[in-house]
RNA sequence: GCGGAUAUGGCGGAACUGGCAGACGCGAUAGACUUAGGAUCUAUUUCGAAAGAGUGGGGGUUCAAGUCCCUUUAUCCGCACCA
C-alpha cells in the first residue's frame, strides 16, 4: 500500500538488546527510590495454582476452572508513579491531546484535597481517615476500616471475632468493581471497639466493610449518615443514629443531605459555610495534633511484579548476608532462560529454574537467589519511543544528545483504551528520567490522536474465530494499493472507524478514472490564446479554497473530508474542461496543483499521472501547493436571510458593506420587503458573511 | 457501579469558535449516448402533495441549538495482573 518503514530503527521489546535497557531503567529508578518492594494481595486460583488478572474472575470464581478465586498476598515491587501525581495531572493543560483522553486521566489521577483526621481506638491505637467533608466531622457516627486493615485483626473482640473473620473471608472473594458499585448493597461487620472522635471525644463503633478499599487512602473513613448517601444506607441497616449538622442554605434538604451548606449542631463551628467549616476544624485539629490538611491521590503505585515467564527478569538478587542487591549494570541483561517448565504449581516459572534462579552476589560473592518475577510487559513499552531514534545503541539505552534533538515525539498515534495506563506510564518514566539528568523535556507526547478501528462487515472485532476478517490483499490485487488507500481515508472518519463495508470501493476507482481521462484531455489540449475572465476567476478560487482545506484536514487527521475536497476540485475542473474557449495555461497549472495534493493520498497513482503529464522528476520532489489567499478574495457573497429567525432567502451582498448598506439591499428586495410589510424592525443581527436575522 | 465517549437521510459520513443541517460519496429515480450496460455523461434525491416538520426521547437557555444546560434511553471504551 506504499506505506514505508524505516526497518533499520525497527525494536523488539522481547529481545535482549532492548530489554537490557528496561532492565537498566529499573535500577536508575530504585537507586533514585522510585522502585520499591511491599505485600500486595493478588487473586489467586488454588486450583489452577496460578495468579488471575480481575478479567480472569468471573463472580468470584476463576474463569478456567470455576473454582473459588481468594486474595492471597505476595512482596512485590512496585514503582513510585505516585510521586508524580501532581505533576502528572498539571501537564495534562498544555498537551495537544484529545479534550476526553485528558479528562480521563484527570479522573484516573483523583486529585481531592481535605484532611487526615486522627481516630484513637479504645485501645490507644491510632489510625487516620481521610475525607473531603471535614465540615460533618460532628455528624460522625461510626467509622470503618477496609477489612485487610491490620488494625482489624487487632481491635476486634472475643465476641466477634467469628463474625469478623467470616467476613474477611468473604471480602478476600470479592473484586474492586463489586466492592465500588454504589448499587450494591452495603455490608460490614462491627468488630466490637470504639473508636473516640478527635473533635467532639465522642465514642463511635469501628466496623470492618468491603466498601472501604485498604489501597485508597488511609484503608478508613469516618461515617457520616446525615451527609453521604453511602453511610445513610450503611447507618440505616446497622441501627445507627443519623445526626445532621449541615442545614440547606435554599430548597430541599432532606436527609442524606450531600451538598455544602451551613454548619448546625458543631459547637465552636455553628453558622459556618462548609467551606469555611473544612478548613476551621482541620485548623483546630492540626492545634489538637490529631489532623492535617492533606491532598489525596486516587492514583496508586504502579505494581510491575509479574508472576510470569514471558517478561524482563526483574534485575535483583537476594542474598541471605547483603539483603536486596540490584544487579550491576555491567551485568546486564539479566537473561530470560528458555528452557523452562510450566508446571501449574504456584510459583512462577522461573522459581523452578535452578540454573536461573541460583547466582551469586555482587557485592559479597556468596550465594544468592534471583528475583523470580517478571516485569509487566508495559514497562516494556513505556519507554520504547526514546529507543527509535538510535535504536541499536549498544553503550547505552538511548543517546541523550540525538533523543533531545529529535524528541519528544511530535504527533502519537493509538488506541484509546490506554488513556489511563500506557499513556500515564510513558509520562511517568519520561518525568524520572528527566529528573535524572537524561531527558530536557517533560513530556513524551506534544500531540496525540486516537485511531479508530475497522470493524468486520458485521460490526464486530475482526476476529478470525468469527470468521469476519477483511484482508487488504485482495482488495489490492482487484483495485490497486492506492484505490484501497483513497477508500481507508474517505470511507470512515479516522478516528471513529467502523464497520466495513465495500460498497464505496468503486466509487474510488471510478474517481481515479475520471482523473486518469482529464490527464490524457490536458496533455493534448492545444494552446488558445489566455483570458483571465469569470470562469478562471471561479478555477482559481476552487484550486486554492482546496489547497487552504486539504492542509488543514490532513494536519487534523480528517482524511475523509480531505479526499472529498478533492473531489469538489475534480469536480470543478471537469466543469472547467468543459468549457469552449479555455485558458489552458491556468487550467493545466490547476490540474498540477491537483495532482500534488493527491501525491500524499495516492502516491502510486499520482506519480503516474505526473509522468503523463510530461513532468521529469519525481511530484514528490516537486513543492508542495501553498494557497493564495488573494484568489479566495470574493466580490459578492452569499447570505442567508431569516426573519424572526426563520429562513427566508438567499442574497447576494458585496464583500464589504455596512449595516446601513444591508437595510437597503432587504428593503429592495420585494419579496423580503413585502414580508416585512410596515412592521418595525426591532432589532437587525448581522453574522458578517453568513447570516441577517431581521426580528419585526 | 464508577470514569469517558457516541447517537445526524435508505447507507458511509460532513457541519472550524452557537449562525443557511445533510459537504463529499454510495444507493435510488429519470433522461442522453449505445447492439448492449453493472461503462460514461446530464438532472433529481432529508421527509412531506402542500402548509410544514426534521440531528435517539423529554424539558430548558438564546434573536438563533446537531453544537450549551438538565433529564432519559441505547451502544461502545477503560477500571490498575489481557497488553
Amino acid at each position: 500500500m506504499g506505506a514505508m518503514f524505516n526497518w533499520d530503527a525497527e525494536v523488539k521489546t522481547c529481545e535482549e538488546d532492548y530489554y537490557k535497557w528496561t532492565q537498566w531503567i529499573f535500577l536508575k529508578l530504585y537507586e533514585k527510590g522510585l522502585a520499591y518492594r511491599k505485600e500486595a494481595p493478588v487473586n489467586w486460583c488454588p486450583s489452577c495454582k496460578t495468579v488471575l488478572a480481575n478479567e480472569q474472575v468471573v463472580n468470584g470464581c476463576c474463569e478456567r476452572c470455576g473454582s473459588t478465586v481468594v486474595k492471597k498476598d505476595l512482596t512485590q515491587w512496585f514503582f513510585k508513579i505516585t510521586d508524580y501525581a501532581e505533576e502528572l495531572l498539571q501537564g495534562l493543560k498544555d498537551l495537544d491531546w484529545p479534550e476526553k483522553t485528558k479528562l480521563m486521566q484527570r479522573n484516573w489521577i483523583g486529585k481531592s484535597t481535605g484532611g487526615e483526621i486522627e481516630f484513637t481506638a479504645e485501645s490507644g491505637d491510632k489510625f487516620k481517615v481521610f475525607t473531603t467533608r471535614a465540615d460533618t466531622l460532628f455528624g460522625v457516627s461510626y467509622v470503618v476500616l477496609a477489612p485487610e486493615h491490620p488494625l482489624v485483626k487487632k481491635l476486634t473482640s472475643e465476641k466477634q471475632r467469628k463474625a469478623v473473620e467470616n467476613y474477611i473471608a468473604e471480602t478476600a472473594k470479592t473484586n474492586e468493581i463489586d466492592r465500588l458499585s454504589t448499587a450494591r448493597e452495603k455490608t460490614g461487620v462491627y468488630i466490637g471497639h470504639n473508636a473516640i472522635n478527635p473533635i467532639n471525644g465522642k465514642s463511635v463503633p469501628i466496623f470492618a466493610a468491603d466498601y472501604v478499599l485498604y489501597s485508597y487512602g488511609t484503608g478508613a473513613v469516618m461515617g457520616v449518615p446525615s451527609h453521604d448517601e453511602r453511610d445513610y444506607d450503611f447507618a440505616k441497616k446497622y441501627g445507627l443514629p443519623i445526626t445532621r449538622v449541615i442545614k440547606g442554605v435554599s430548597g430541599n434538604d432532606d436527609l442524606p443531605f450531600c451538598d455544602d451548606g451551613i454548619v448546625i449542631n458543631s459547637p465552636g463551628f455553628d453558622g459556618m459555610t462548609s467551606a469555611e467549616a473544612r478548613k476551621a476544624i482541620i485548623s483546630e485539629l492540626v492545634k489538637k495534633g490529631a489532623g492535617e490538611h492533606k491532598t489525596n491521590y486516587r492514583l496508586r503505585d504502579w505494581l510491575v511484579s509479574r508472576q510470569r515467564y514471558w517478561g524482563a527478569p526483574i534485575p535483583i538478587v537476594y542474598c541471605d548476608k547483603c539483603g536486596t542487591v540490584p544487579v550491576p549494570v555491567e551485568n546486564l541483561p539479566v537473561k530470560l532462560p528458555y528452557d523452562v517448565e510450566f508446571k501449574p504449581d504456584g510459583k512462577s516459572p522461573l522459581a523452578k529454574h535452578e540454573g536461573f534462579m541460583n547466582t551469586s552476589c555482587p557485592v559479597c560473592g556468596g550465594p544468592a537467589r534471583r528475583d523470580p518475577d517478571t516485569l509487566d510487559t508495559f514497562v516494556c513499552s513505556s519507554w520504547y519511543y526514546l529507543r527509535y531514534p538510535d535504536a541499536h545503541n549498544a553503550k547505552e539505552p538511548f543517546n541523550p544528545e540525538i533523543i533531545n534533538k529529535m524528541l519528544p515525539v511530535d504527533k502519537y498515534v493509538g488506541g484509546a483504551e490506554h488513556a489511563c495506563m500506557h499513556l500515564l506510564y510513558a509520562r511517568f518514566i519520561t518525568k524520572a528520567l528527566r529528573d535524572m539528568g537524561y531527558l530536557k523535556f517533560d513530556e513524551p507526547f506534544k500531540s496525540l490522536v486516537h485511531q479508530g478501528v475497522i470493524l468486520g462487515p458485521d460490526g464486530m472485532r475482526m476476529s478470525k474465530s468469527k470468521g469476519n476478517i477483511i484482508a487488504p490483499d485482495p482488495y489490492v490485487e482487484k483495485y490497486g494499493s492506492d484505490t484501497l488507500r483513497l477508500y481507508l481515508m474517505f470511507g470512515f472518519s479516522y478516528t471513529e472507524g467502523g464497520p466495513w463495508n465495500d460498497d464505496g470501493i468503486k466509487a474510488i476507482l471510478k474517481f481515479l478514472e475520471r482523473i486518469e481521462r482529464l490527464a490524457t484531455r490536458v496533455k493534448t489540449l492545444a494552446v488558445k490564446p489566455a483570458k483571465c475572465g469569470k470562469e478562471e476567476k471561479e478555477l482559481l478560487y476552487a484550486v486554492n479554497y482546496a489547497v487552504q482545506c486539504v492542509d488543514r484536514d490532513m494536519e487534523n487527521f480528517s482524511f475523509n473530508t480531505a479526499v472529498a475536497r478533492l473531489m469538489e476540485l475534480l469536480n470543478a475542473l471537469t466543469k472547467y474542461d468543459g468549457l469552449e474557449n479555455k485558458n489552458t495555461e491556468i487550467f493545466k497549472e490547476s490540474f498540477l496543483t491537483f495532482i500534488k495534493l493527491l501525491a500524499p493520498c495516492a502516491p502510486h497513482f499520482a506519480e503516474e499521472i505526473w509522468e503523463i503529464l510530461g513532468n521529469k522528476n519525481s511530484v514528490f520532489l516537486s513543492s508542495y501547493p501553498v494557497c493564495d489567499k488573494s484568489k479566495l478574495v470574493l466580490d459578492e457573497i452569499e447570505v442567508a436571510v431569516q426573519i424572526n429567525s426563520k429562513m427566508k432567502a438567499r442574497i447576494l451582498i458585496p464583500a464589504e458593506i455596512d449595516e446601513e448598506g444591508i437595510r437597503k439591499i432587504i428593503f429592495a428586495d420585494e419579496k423580503l420587503s413585502a414580508e416585512i410589510g410596515d412592521r418595525p424592525i426591532k432589532k437587525l443581527i448581522i453574522v458578517p458573511k453568513r447570516l441577517v436575522n431581521i426580528i419585526i
